[in-house]
DNA sequence: CCGTAAACGAGACGGTACGTCCTGTCTTCTA
DNA sequence: TAGAAGACAGGACGTACCGTCTCGTTTACGG
């Protein structure tokens, strides 16, 4: 991998600075939520000056959008037994993810930056949702090409029920988002949609 | 229900305030959104004093509540001829509705507020999730009941997927919550779970 | 005297706030000069929020006359014996009131602030200026009159010289500006242009 | 005055970058005067670092003086006719060298500096105000000696007075700093202290 | 002709203050 | 007591400069 950065003129950004406002963030949003995520209280938490914030990120959002990529490991590829476990494996990597309250208040907080921002509900759509979905798609159109799902299906509806079911329970539920609620999302659509399938 | 207060001493509220208010809230959150919501706003464009706001709501919340509440009409009694009908009359219900720019916004401010405050949470989900919900859910129970759907059906989990597409496709959706999404809505349903009925 | 202000509607402007700042004001000014006298610091030192500053004061500036103004006795009327006499008087009136270091820092700032901004130019030299220049002139117009100063002097320009001694030693001297300064510059004059008068 | 610094090691410091500082800061404030003049605002419009401006200069008011002496040719000496016509013509020197602008608000911006700040005062007392002082104060001195004036003159008194009466004019004046502003301290001072003299 | 050392443009950095907006509470006068 | 009006303490906003710093690059001079 070649030098990707073209040698910016000036004084380079300091990479302490950049964690050590992530972390005040992500410590911010995790003990007090979105409320507290001030970016006066970021900037003093990381002991930063305001405009270190403002230089590297535009808006609240766009650092929530950072925040929540931060240490995030690639999505791993599918073990592709079949249809429902693939299915469970893909929520439980949601669920597992939401377990941290940390990355859950950041959820519901890209949510709120999306009502008011149109380029934000963009941001968020291309870089927390589609990926997601991406994944579940490939799930869904396997389980179609397998026979485990009818052809017929609106993989794109599919979508938005179980992504739907999550966020839903993220804001408006009672922090329900445990393994068994993925679990349950898996047997409902198991139930409704599985067609028996003979692997071989 | 008759009247509760029992005609307290001094000078009644205004009826007229009242109005002012939720209408000039209503006109602020159609054309500008949450962020225009502020208290100092409505108060200026209703011609009231920020008081009068606060005496009757306690939070910016309840007043979305009873804006959204204000000018709904009663759910009106299931036609109850079948299954995929009754379903597509209750989604059309909800997506008509949020055809109204302002209603949408509403919404999406209610969630907003949710996020900061654990019993506003309680309150929309009393207040304006519970209702739709039970209307859908006497439509599933129904459908069991006849035939149409597999008894095993988790009728909660369904309730989620299909208020959480409607929500989702809300909150970080590019305003798709037409007829046809109400359409689409039922297929994937009907095609998923729906069995063949012998209506008699 | 009647009833001046003609009960605004609102809350009235609490007094004891208006004193909190001047006071503060006075203090920061006298103790650190020109640089510690930031809105921030003021408001901070009385207790008080930076609104209700820029609600009674549009610019430091004005508040900083205010500042001059407040305590400021009347300008005493004169004692009119001589015109040396009252010369000295006029002059001991203004080198007393800037022996008071605070006095001196506001004159100071007022300068300073004046330098940005013609309107507040305008204000010094009606509210601060003005006043002094005319209990002068009449000192001199007197001096005229009554033949101990020549007919043809140039009035203005005397202010000028007088009042500007005073400036000068103010904003560039090394605090000259004692009683002993007062007599030095009487007796300037008086060697300058002093004839001898009979007084009958 | 040789060159003082022994060829030090290093790039030697480019004349141009000099050069380039000045201009930008003479002509931000003529434009715009004292508070469009920030070191930030210099570099900028000199195309230069910041740094290369605090290399040379330890502030603003030493940037300043710099700036004043920049293109100013030396006094001049006397024609040393007679103290009325020698009066004059440093007083015009002075008005004239002030007609622009932008020498008078470096003059202001000089003032302002050396309110915050002692080191400063003595700076400009040392290099812009004294050196114009000794000039008047010759011709003075001659006009003791030659008789024109009184001999019990306070010499410094009437050049604060003549200083101070300009001083006062840049400052608060509303830019009355004209050549007929000269002719009028002559007059006065003249009808106030100058006695008839025979040159012979 | 090569290494050392300062100058230079660029821009990051911790700070401080700016003037504005809004919050929820309060205090006045009028109805 | 309600209501219009508006003051109040407080907190955050996003911006502008301050004076210092750290980069990569350039330009002299002395070994």
């Amino acid at each position: 991998m070649s030098k990707s950065t073209p040698a910016r003129a000036g004084r380079p950004r300091d990479e302490n600075v950049h964690r050590a406002i992530l972390d005040a963030a992500r410590d911010l949003i995790r003990e007090e939520g979105y409320i507290a995520l001030s970016i006066e209280a970021v900037a003093a938490r990381a002991g930063v000056a305001k405009q270190s914030i403002y230089r590297r990120w535009s808006s609240k959002g766009s650092l929530l959008v950072d925040l929540y990529m931060d240490g995030l490991e690639a999505p791993g590829a599918l073990a592709s037994h079949n249809f429902k476990d693939d299915l469970l494996a893909v929520m439980l990597q949601t669920t597992k993810r939401v377990q941290d309250i940390a990355f859950a208040n950041i959820l519901k907080s890209l949510v709120i930056e999306a009502q008011s921002d149109a380029e934000m509900r963009k941001l968020v759509q291309l870089r927390i949702v589609e990926p997601r979905r991406e994944a579940m798609r490939r799930v869904i159109e396997n389980g179609k090409q397998s026979g485990e799902l009818p052809g017929g299906l609106d993989t794109e509806m599919i979508l938005d029920f179980v992504f739907g079911a999550v966020w839903f329970n993220l804001l408006l539920g009672e922090g329900r988002l445990t393994n068994k609620f993925a679990h349950r999302v898996v047997k409902a659509i198991e139930l409704m949609a599985a067609r028996e399938h003979d692997a071989r």
